[in-house]
DNA sequence: CAAGATTGAGGATTCAATCTTC
DNA sequence: GAAGATTGAATCCTCAATCTTG
């Protein structure tokens, strides 16, 4: 057990990256509700169908592309398909499961969103970021990545 | 409006910087969770009490200190009586108001959770950073949280 | 019965309405 | 009636159970 601990300006610094992903977090949530009427979860899954060939995906293949449980997909699709966000169409071949797309509302509604959010992360990260900021994030970022190896980490129990 | 739009590199650092962010909160939580059994929420309760004198507060003051809705501590400290993680008393002077705080239990709980936290902060975030990396994200993330001046920001509507 | 999807119950959070104490 | 706190209804998410198709 390695047991080195944190000093004060350590301490500092994680609350002030903390909260400073908060209010990213949040200034961004609520653009999206405020102006174009969606939550966080809504413009994801959007934004994935939007991505996709045909604008369309199984239920199982969102789930995985955002790391979502199935039901949670589920569940929000349900939602989204009573405000018109989405169709749940019939499959591929010869008739058989079922499909998730965008509908034509719900494409509208994406290409705003899209608007939005590319404006809120400029204005909230990108412009407030000297470029070797940026590359000391982009480091740091995807060290972190690669090195999350376990799913939830029982952390040397 | 600016309308000035994202590079692929921005986007990377983007998606990098999120995922980053996604990998180490579900690291702390899950560690928290598997070994004091409690949730991220349930610790910045029992933190913000220890800290108080008499590890005592009001719900009002508890739901300011972290942000959240008063509604919501509520709520949360009813279950976390219930646990016996908090007791729920008496205030101040001629007997008024209500008054939370940290249960015997609790305290020990605390304890641990302190620890388990603060390994798992130095294991995903401090040990990771270079010195130039810490200043680049204390500098930014010091900017972002004092210009964050509106409360959810209806940002230019 | 295996893969894919949905459903239902229970927990957590928010908003609005209510209760309590001065 | 104003400040402080709780409660209830509605929404969203997780987990487990179920339904459906081949």
């Amino acid at each position: 057990m390695k047991r080195r601990s944190m000093s004060s300006a350590d301490w500092a610094l994680w609350h002030s990256w903390m909260e400073a992903q908060r209010v990213v977090a949040s200034q961004i949530d609520g653009a999206l509700q405020a102006r174009v009427g969606i939550s966080k979860a809504e413009f994801s899954v959007l934004r994935a169908l939007g991505t996709a060939a045909d604008s369309t995906l199984r239920v199982g293949a969102l789930a995985a592309a955002l790391q979502w449980e199935k039901s949670r997909v589920s569940h929000l699709l349900t939602r989204m398909e009573n405000r018109r966000l989405v169709d749940r169409r019939e499959a591929g071949a010869p008739g058989r499961r079922t499909a998730v797309t965008l509908s034509h509302h719900g494409d509208e509604v994406l290409e705003a969103a899209l608007n939005v959010h590319e404006s809120s992360v400029v204005d909230l990260f990108i412009s407030r970021l000297t470029r070797d900021q940026a590359s000391a994030i982009r480091t740091w970022s995807d060290r972190v990545i690669s090195t999350a190896s376990s799913p939830i980490a029982p952390a040397s129990l």
